[in-house]
DNA sequence: TCGTAAACGAGACGGTACGTCCTGTCTTAAC
DNA sequence: GTTAAGACAGGACGTACCGTCTCGTTTACGA
């Protein structure tokens, strides 16, 4: 996955649980790893995860069971690996100078994640999970969710400072309105087109902009 | 369940599917009907829909699998009927003759269903069906996402027509503006107070009233 | 099985343990029995206990695991069943009127079974288990074992009776003698002819027989 | 282990098989060897042969599952270098000039081997590969089995020597007399007392003594 | 005194079988 | 003809061993 574990702390796979723990033996195989990581998302994909079996993903990788289980305790712990490697590149937001580009790029980057990568499909088949299962739903919040929150945060707090939008605009607020509504039409249904995301900001921008005066 | 079965056209159930067809024989159930739906919905909302177990479903309604597979012809069958009695009482939104308050409601129906009843378990467990599974999703979509959308449709062509909301105001955005929000913090975690709904109600109202002139 | 539960009464199998409990539900399938126990016999013939798979057998018998599973416990449990089957036809010795012909019989039966009925390839296969494990060598010493030597101390108490046999002639020790060459060489290896049942016997009658006055 | 490999020339083991190839490199470790023997034959009398597990033996021995491996092939090879260490001290029968006693002895040899050492757990474990499978049977019968035949040849060589036996006295069928009863008690069941040994011995010499003429 | 070469303990590897559980269908006797 | 009960063939679960393969380390011999 990424290079930075700081960014993905709870990781439950080899790399970082069970420590590489050192002493006798043949180390762990990358290359198990990583047809483990592409089956499952191949896997998850086609079949969702109520269909999502252990025993296809270990024989598309070409791999044991017992190699798959050694990294991964369960199919919770090895969807949420698959998902934290998936979302990481689509959280941050460039400071362009422009208020409502930023926003615009808010929900431009969840849209784009979710119709143009394989987060998407992996993301609809898992919301289920976060929603209910703390094993997946907690790291993800804590992760993949708190960075969306905080990278608003901070476009919310530039547009402030420059006096775009209103002082009291508050930053949860504008992530639910600027992401909710992908979320929804990923879920519920609806078109996922870049005109989404500009009407969107537009009309965030719009109740969120400071009175002319 | 729905008195009305115009309104949830997309029935799996004993009672519109296979005709109540008349003849001979010991005519089934009501007992066993809705011993299933609850045993199900205990079912579904402590285990999910990953470990939602039809075998268990019988045993806890005290029924046999026979019984079962009679009326529902899969997990997901039985789920969505589930999903669509659970989910129809709280659509309809009245007119009050207060935009600001119609928008309110809006997002409080949503907010009410989700936090009060146990529909907000059930379609915690059941939205990666809904997002992925077709079976699942198309009905839902066509009863309980359209009608909420018409509803609303409603409460924005009211609030124009009263001068209160901008024209061009479109309808689904709306809907996603309004309810997104709330399904995201269903998902992804946050706060389902009240003041969420006063809060997008208002910010929503914002950013879509009429011009002072 | 034979008719008679009477004369097996370890079985571990659907007829008598769980009892054929009655109340509703589909009785258990005959032909599955059936199945099992063939296939059974032959993987345990081609195989050995040791490479004996219940995977196979029931794969072989066209019969689910949980079949196979719901009558008999263990691999052990279904080798004795089959044991028991094999062996029960082949103990009984008539009266002839002839006390050496009798023990001839004796050795005979033994090396029939042995050499000429499937009984011999499974009791090669399982001795093993029989010397060690009580579970399966319990019940064959009870009955099998037990009905041989009851059936030679019927032999030994006739040739006493008609004056053939020393009074002091010891049953245990003669089934010993009768039977224990042909077993030696059934494990260790030797030719398993006719000739071996006369010259056993014969030696055996010349060992007991009463001296001339 | 035995000191002759003339004696026991189907040995599987280090000291014979690859021949302790010379050049560089570490030697095979004495120590190895013995802690897995010990450990095998332990593991081997406690659960058996169909639970004999390597991996146990390795780990109970101390040692990696390649260290034995390197040593013996198969299960089946270390198998028969335990049987084939354990029987060999067992087979020799003296010269002491009575007939009756050699004949003795050699059941009581026997009996002894069975009754007072690891082999008669070991062969109680074994008896049903030594019947079934050529990998441990074939060596098991040129070696120990043969041994003990042929011992058995030349008291009763002795015997007939010395007049005490019948000239056509048959020393297979001697053999059979002899040991088969032991095994048969071995196997079935039954008491393994010295009187067994005193009974037996004095039956055959009774059927096989010359007549007084 | 140093390579060099093979053995060492450890443990991961791709597999196979285990015994359990669940699926969706079928078969009873009872009502 | 429906009911509860439960057996049916099939197949995935997670665990345990198989026999093989890397690791990093240790030990002896020959240069």
């Amino acid at each position: 996955m990424g290079a930075e574990n700081q960014d993905v702390p709870y990781r439950n796979s080899a790399d970082t649980q069970p420590a590489p723990r050192r002493g006798g033996g043949r180390p762990r195989s990358d290359a198990a790893n990583k047809a483990i990581l592409y089956a499952a998302r191949e896997e998850l994909v086609e079949h969702g995860f109520t269909k999502f079996r252990i025993e296809h993903v270990a024989t598309r990788a070409g791999v044991g069971k017992a190699t798959l289980y050694r990294r991964w305790s369960s199919k919770e712990a090895l969807a949420q690996d698959l998902l934290a490697d998936l979302a990481a590149p689509h959280i941050a937001v460039d400071d362009v100078g422009d208020t409502r580009q930023e926003l615009y790029q808010c929900v431009e980057h969840a849209l784009h994640a979710i119709r143009d990568t394989p987060f998407g499909a992996v993301i609809r088949a898992l919301v289920s999970q976060i929603a209910i299962n703390p094993k997946l739903g907690d790291p993800f919040r804590a992760t993949v969710v708190q960075a969306r929150r905080e990278e608003i945060a901070k476009v919310v707090a530039r547009g402030i400072e420059r006096g775009d939008l209103r002082p009291d605009c508050a930053a949860d607020v504008a992530t639910e309105l600027l992401v909710g509504p992908v979320y929804f039409r990923l879920i519920f249904g609806g078109d996922l087109g870049d005109d989404l995301a500009r009407t969107i900001a537009d009309t965030v921008y719009l109740a969120f902009s400071a009175p002319p005066d």
